[in-house]
DNA sequence: TTTATTATGGGTATATATACTTAAACCGGG
DNA sequence: CCCGGTTTAAGTATATATACCCATAATAAA
């Protein structure tokens, strides 16, 4: 690692940024450490000056690490910005990619790993860390027999919410105000692009791809 | 804070771990501290010696916070175990202190709050972030007018997981070798017991109480 | 021992969801 | 302009879930 650089800390969780901070003041005594706790304030951060790293945490209130990167990738397609993810956000990853990311780290990886992503990031590399590229070829295996990705309209995701909410087709035609039949083909059409055989499936499908939130 | 301590930080994410142990020897330079990632580690760690504080995170692999605090508290009644939490693990509150957690903190509390923490616990208090003091009397509230605490035989646990993955009646009764009319009733006990109208909302609750994982 | 709960199974009826089909109106992109 | 997808709506049929009722055996609790 060279010369001094400047690396954002996105996270809502004040402990891990504070840790964080000093872990990486450790390992790079040189460089310049701020910090946000959502999405919104990273934005704001970054608008004045782009950091030369900012490290991202995926669920956050506010504004979350996805919508957070699109944005900053917009303002910058350059940005070095390396998601910092957990087991069990493995449905945002290729959102993440999507959104421009230039690394994954999980945040039970070991020191080294962080100053190796910061590393090859800088150089225009990308990182990623085992755990991750297992489990994303483990999903290329899934898709190779299931659906690759799904596409909801609007209006099927509305209908989704409300299912899931317990409402029965009657009740969301009436409140939609459509007719009962209507709601009949749009459940149809989630049943089939869900690749779901009833409504439970249907719901645990909208919590897993977050469709709904808890 | 006066003398040397011992401290254990239980927590499955290791980037979190080694930043909370900078920060914890920044601020008490003369303690010790230790590290397990998961329950199980914890319980085999504290076996041979009790350290004065341990930091354990709920949410972890082979052996959750709980049930790593049950034992330990088990062991010996008046070991400082101070819960680590995120927003999201409302659910666990009374799991914990019921285990016997002595403090709980949130993820993101500022490190002035741990060491406050810390302090409390050790001189035999008791302690709480704010936000946890809120969201529990939060909960008070709804707890009048709502339901207080379900209790699901561990046959109904049982037909409602099989629910959850999207299975009808028939094919659980075929699984479970009983008929399709007892499932009817195992059913029909569930969705009285959690106040669902139907299984979208049976869902919704398995996954909110944790009954079923993501 | 009495009592309560749970697990088991069934009768009957209705409500709702699911499967298959067809089709009209609309809207945006090539 | 036509084409593909969405949204709307409906006919018809079956499968499944839900709502009541009841009953028996085993087990746990008081």
């Amino acid at each position: 690692m060279d010369t001094t650089k400047t690396i954002l800390i996105v996270d809502d969780h004040t402990l891990f940024r504070n840790g964080l901070k000093l872990l990486l003041q450790h390992y790079l005594p040189d460089s310049v450490i701020i910090e946000s706790s959502n999405g919104e304030e990273a934005l704001l951060r970054v608008t004045n000056k782009m950091p030369d790293i900012i490290l991202m945490d995926i669920n956050m209130p506010v504004m979350n690490g996805v919508e957070s990167t699109r944005k900053i990738i917009e303002m910058n397609p350059e940005a070095c910005i390396i998601a910092l993810t957990m087991h069990g956000d493995e449905s945002y990853y290729y959102q993440m990619i999507d959104a421009g990311a230039k690394g994954f780290l999980l945040k039970n990886s070991k020191p080294d790993d962080v100053l190796d992503a910061i590393k090859q990031v800088c150089q225009g590399k990308h990182y990623f860390s085992e755990e991750i590229l297992y489990s994303v070829i483990r999903n290329l295996n899934k898709n190779d027999t299931e659906i690759p990705d799904i596409q909801l309209s609007s209006r099927e995701t509305e209908v989704l919410k409300m299912i899931c909410t317990g409402l029965s087709n009657q009740e969301i035609g009436d409140k939609l105000f459509i007719s009962k039949r209507t709601v009949d083909n749009h459940r149809a059409s989630l049943l089939e692009k869900t690749q779901s055989k009833n409504t439970a499936q249907l719901v645990m499908y909208a919590i897993k791809t977050g469709v709904i939130k808890l």
